[in-house]
DNA sequence: TTAGGGTTAG
């Protein structure tokens, strides 16, 4: 027998080397398996994980690799393994699972890589049945302790959908880790149980930044973005350092509250902790601005960015449908189609509203239908609203209505919604009729739709109709919202709901609003007791218009900031007609501009004019 | 070998 000269790699010739340890494909595997025979060099030079992935890759008999790796002195579970992550990781990764089942058929006891790997391929593929045979696995092993195991099983059935199991394996954990924690908060929000994501964040021991971040976008997801900016305060406090996710998150808190101020503090912040360009965060920054009512900042973010992507331009192209700057929407959009970049189906919502918000009905139509004839994007429920309302506002009724009957796909409420809002500024009784009908199957728990309703009946003087749909949601337990708008002073949030002579200032406020009552009828004022639903008397009805809620908010702003200033109002409800036609004389009389921020759009009060050239 | 969060629409 020939004499093993060496069993150093180095050793080899060069030629020899290369192919030992570079081979990519089984046949280069299988001429360095032939040329180490012939040399009588001991086959373990060959690198054992690289045996591995090369049969793994090319779905080489397993079999022919396992002979081949009898010939290691080392464990051959890390070599499957090397096979197994391979697989997991690759497009394939039921191959993984297929191999598993070889290695228990070689008898080779598995390790908790082994396990690993598995679930890893186990949780890209959903595969609940395999999973839970590793979860056995893992058991009878004793690998409990193993943290990232456990961790791994927790996320698998959380993905599942499983959340009673990972609670189960979560109770049962001899010990957990921030992980742990994370991930469980993870799959609660993602399940809805929102409270309980929120308990489990608050028993955490220690908590990292993506705890606290996960915590804060799931307040803002779930309609409690006060709670979220609390939760960013209190971050700030401890001193956990905040990254740009957890800003982009806390923007798109101060965006659904109107917390202009703190989202200011935020834009500075990022700037000066170097992620001031990142392109998420400079979308975000937009929505932020034009949410909080700075079209100018919003636009400035915009101009400035380097790099924007397709949600830059959206944001951007709705910012200004809703400030009612259509024509400028326009203009965004040919840019950025001349610049070459795709616009998307949330671009096309934006340029619908511009559109509806102007009265722009045939720019509409074209946009509509060339969105799917150049751009192949097929329109979805939220494009067939915008359609609705477009004609709706417009005073086409008739033509919204044939557009909901031949929709292809079945109209919702908000599709319903639009027509009976167009009806209500149209006065068309008995269109609005039948949009309630609707509406009172798919949306039976709003109350817009029926105060809209009761309102049309109520300015038509049919006030039997009006109070038989005030007893309808009595009887169904549908509550009118209450009107209530806020304003921002040296950073306090100041809230005031319709008739509330529970402020402080509440004395002042009035008499502010009787000093402006006179200079308004010099100019024409008289009150729109139209908007009044209650068959009351004259006077009766004109003591609630006057005690809507954005006026007094607006009473409270002009007491309480310097002249010249601008005034922010954000209102829960849409603007009543009388308010808007208030404000634009009271933007007049006192040279202030009033922002206004209502549940649909802005409304910019300014030298007697609003920004929505009174089409809203 | 483990978890994650973000923008546009409504």
């Amino acid at each position: 027998m020939q004499v093993i000269m060496s069993s150093s790699l180095h050793s080899l010739p060069w030629s020899a080397q290369t192919l030992v340890s570079n081979f990519n494909s089984p046949l280069e595997l299988k001429q360095a398996h032939a040329h180490l025979i012939k040399t009588n060099t001991p086959l373990s030079l060959i690198p054992p994980s690289r045996i591995a992935s090369v049969c793994a890759l090319s779905h080489l008999d397993f079999s022919y690799a396992h002979r081949l790796l009898a010939h290691f002195h080392q464990r051959q579970i890390v070599v499957w393994n090397s096979c197994l992550k391979t697989l997991a990781e690759s497009d394939s990764p039921f191959d993984a699972i297929l191999l598993f089942r070889r290695l228990r058929e070689f008898d080779v006891v598995p390790d908790s890589f082994t396990c690993a790997f598995v679930l890893k391929a186990c949780t890209a593929l959903l595969d609940d049945k395999n999973g839970k045979i590793i979860h056995g696995v893992v058991e009878k092993f004793g690998f409990q302790w193993n943290m990232v195991l456990q961790n791994m099983i927790l996320n698998f059935y959380g993905l599942c959908g499983e959340m009673s199991t990972a609670r189960l394996v979560f109770d049962k954990m001899p010990q957990r880790d921030v992980v742990s924690w994370n991930v469980m908060i993870t799959h609660l929000v993602k399940s809805g149980d929102f409270e309980g994501a929120y308990g489990f964040f608050s028993r955490m021991p220690e908590r990292n930044v993506r705890s606290w971040t996960m915590m804060i976008s799931a307040c803002v997801h779930c309609g409690k973005p006060k709670e979220g900016v609390q939760l960013f305060m209190e971050m700030e406090k401890i001193g956990v350092q905040v990254n740009e996710v957890t800003v982009v998150a806390v923007l798109s808190a101060c965006a659904d509250l109107g917390a202009l101020e703190l989202g200011m503090r935020i834009h500075e912040y990022s700037k000066r902790s170097g992620f001031g360009g990142n392109v998420r965060v400079l979308n975000t920054l937009i929505d932020m601005y034009v949410k909080c009512g700075c079209l100018e900042e919003a636009r400035r973010v915009f101009e400035e960015m380097e790099e924007r992507t397709i949600v830059s331009w959206s944001a951007m192209i709705q910012g200004l449908a809703i400030h009612g700057h259509a024509q400028e929407a326009l203009r965004v959009f040919s840019m950025m189609i001349e610049m070459g970049v795709m616009p998307n189906g949330v671009t096309f919502i934006g340029l619908l509203h511009a559109c509806s918000h102007m009265g722009l009905v045939n720019e509409g139509r074209r946009f509509f239908s060339c969105m799917t004839r150049d751009y192949e994007i097929i329109p979805e429920i939220e494009h067939y609203g915008c359609m609705v309302d477009l004609y709706s506002r417009a005073g086409l009724l008739q033509e919204a209505h044939e557009f909901i009957m031949n929709m292809p796909i079945k109209p919702n409420g908000v599709v319903w919604g639009a027509l009976l809002g167009g009806c209500k500024v149209h006065k068309n009784i008995e269109l609005a009729e039948e949009a309630t009908r609707h509406l009172a199957q798919l949306d039976p728990l709003n109350d817009g739709y029926y105060i809209v309703l009761s309102n049309i009946y109520a300015e038509a003087e049919r006030w039997e109709n009006a109070s038989r749909v005030r007893k309808l949601m009595k009887n169904r337990g549908v509550k009118k919202k209450p009107g209530c708008s806020s304003i921002t002073v040296d950073g306090v949030i100041h809230e005031f709901v319709a008739g509330d002579d529970s402020h402080s200032q509440a004395n002042e406020i009035s008499d502010m609003w009787e000093k402006l009552l006179d200079y308004m009828k010099l100019r024409g004022y008289k009150p729109d007791t139209s908007v009044v639903l209650l068959d009351v008397e004259e006077k009766e009805k004109e003591k609630f218009l006057y005690g809507h809620s954005e006026k007094l908010a607006l009473c409270f702003g002009l007491i309480n900031t310097p002249p010249g200033s601008v005034i922010r109002i954000m209102k829960n409800l849409r603007v009543c007609e009388d308010c808007h036609a208030a404000f634009k004389l009271i933007s007049a009389i006192v040279n202030r501009e009033i922002v206004v921020r209502d549940r649909n759009r802005f409304h910019c009060f300014k030298d007697g004019a609003c920004s929505c050239q009174d089409f809203w």
